[in-house]
DNA sequence: AAATTTTGCGCAAACGTTTGTAACCCTTAT
DNA sequence: ATAAGGGTTACAAACGTTTGCGCAAAATTT
């Protein structure tokens, strides 16, 4: 309705100038010595009028946005709208609001997404990354403080920290096994994925670990869809060596999997026993609950939010790069 | 790693004004009829430098930041995450960057977020607000742009789109008289929210219309959560007169109810069918796949977005308040 | 050859802040 | 009386764009 109020609007009301309004309102009136009469006139003009600064001209002239750029490959994904949630309530706390980028798995996107962080001068930049490393991505990152979630690129200058997937992937396999059960299946997603990679590594070491015992362990898929989980469950389990046990590498090869089983007329744990990766609210409410490797998605992206925190405020040096792998958790369902 | 490149950098370079640069590269070439020559050095130097204009200083410019606000109540929400990321690639296809804030259902931290996407200009705002209508959330949003989602203001000045909880309620109420019970216990959620209230509404009406055939209905609960579900289903299946169909008004009482059920030792749907409310990936791998009311979630974030993009661009009168209510989908499982 | 038009481009103001510096007024000490 | 000093406030430049206007040179017409 009524124009927008600003600095100069208020000088015009009280009589004082631009500078001694903005001092005030952004509580530097002490520093620079504004007598009080003056404090409480532009306190309550401001307030009468509703003002708020504009933070878009304070950006330009402070080089600094308050703002962070959040890219995730999926946002209908719940690992990564828990996650996306937890960053937005983490960095509110510091006062930064979040710029949000769905990229859905695509490199255009993605790039897309990250340009228009940096034309939009974000202090920060946390992604899911979803391109091969590449100079793009490098270059496009390298100015401005960035760190990776979930997944990341090896030798890379990128920080990251993420879930271990290897010792999820070991140890949801070890707990298999010490079940009783023999010829276990993994379903994979991604294979290209470093998570996933890591995923098998930690399925086949434990597997290796326990050959003596007469354990046999095989991967095969290719996407984290639900129609991976069912074509390669329709597969195994009619090919000759029926597994006791499948291990999903995520949410929804479970699913897949789940509907497989059933629609087979095979009952779980009975007939074969599911594991998965990643959780989900649902899993406590399915029949029979699921048995999952849960990544600590709080911890990650409070741990993320903390270290971009520093890199932006300073902290942590220029080129000093931050490689963190939490420990997943075991959560215990009746589907083994 | 190298400073950011500017018009001004980009002047010194090519020997060429500011202004020219900037009509170049925003594609006025041609209106200002400036040389091939020039154009051909412009975009050279600009892209040999990777040039990208700040946006910052364009918005503070143009008076306008190509930036949506979307705020709700609770991004690990299905149906919102689901929500969000139509909004976000919906808006992306126009150019516009969204700016995401989750108020947790705190009306505090609505607050906050509408300030902040005042502050920095946004261009317009898409809400599914928590807050009680009142002259703060009016003042706030009444100077830009602003659009509803699922919950809205009765007889406000501000536009909606949203389910017609109405017809949803009704229909699926329907559906289960028509299947042949008698017994129907609605467990809602918030009873002030307005999507509660016309589902509500929507049953009891249906309940009505078909009292003659002896049919009965009841509603009872309180909350869109999981422990209400529980207690809930607790409370009316060990009372006197058992319902024989239970419809949940949101997924989270629907896994209250079914965990409850199935402790009790009893089965779905034989010893009690099961209606919801709100659709989610995971109902058509329960056991039995889930009934319920499907919202046009799609729909309804492209309608949103159009209207929005409509009102800044100032294609629908000022004052022109826009009401749609879009018919929600039954979506057979076998709970019923 | 002069007048007119076209072509190509630069000047400078503006957007709303922040902040270093200067300046004013009023005491108080010299 | 003058200087010194503290308490208050204002000026003006800067952040990086966009754009109305104007101007010179080239091209065209008269």
């Amino acid at each position: 309705m009524n124009a927008k109020e600003t600095l100069f609007t208020i000088s015009k009301k009280t009589g004082y100038s631009m500078s001694t309004i903005s001092r005030v309102l952004s509580g530097q009136a002490k520093k620079y010595r504004i007598s009080n009469k003056a404090i409480t006139i532009i306190r309550k003009e401001a307030e009468r009028s509703n003002f708020s600064p504009n933070l878009i001209a304070r950006s330009l002239k402070l080089k600094k946005t308050c703002t962070i750029g959040l890219s995730i490959p999926a946002i209908d994904n719940p690992f990564f709208s828990n996650l996306a949630g937890r960053v937005i309530a983490h960095m509110k706390d510091y006062g930064y609001n979040i710029l949000l980028a769905d990229t859905m798995e695509n490199e255009r996107n993605e790039r897309d997404a990250l340009m228009s962080f940096m034309s939009r001068n974000v202090d920060g930049i946390i992604a899911v990354p979803v391109s091969p490393y590449s100079v793009m991505v490098e270059s496009i990152v390298k100015s401005v403080p960035t760190i990776l979630i979930d997944r990341y690129y090896e030798d890379s200058k990128l920080s990251y920290v993420c879930t271990d997937n290897y010792a999820g992937s070991y140890s949801a396999t070890q707990y298999l096994i010490e079940r009783g059960y023999k010829k276990i299946h993994a379903i994979q997603g991604t294979s290209t994925s470093m998570p996933n990679k890591e995923r098998v590594r930690g399925f086949n070491d434990a597997i290796a670990a326990h050959k003596s015992e007469g354990v046999q362990g095989s991967v095969s898929g290719s996407s984290f869809s639900v129609e991976n989980g069912i074509s390669e469950t329709l597969r195994i389990m009619s090919g000759k060596v029926r597994p006791d046990a499948i291990f999903a590498f995520g949410t929804t090869i479970l699913l897949g999997v789940i509907n497989t089983i059933k629609s087979m007329g095979l009952s779980v744990p009975d007939d074969v026993a599911l594991i998965s990766f990643d959780d989900n609210l649902f899993f406590d409410y399915m029949d029979p609950p699921i048995t999952r490797v849960a990544q600590p998605v709080a911890e990650i992206s409070h741990l993320a939010s903390d270290i971009l925190l520093k890199m932006i405020n300073g902290e942590v040096d220029e080129d000093e790069v931050c490689k963190m792998q939490l420990l997943p958790k075991l959560i215990h369902g009746r589907s083994c």
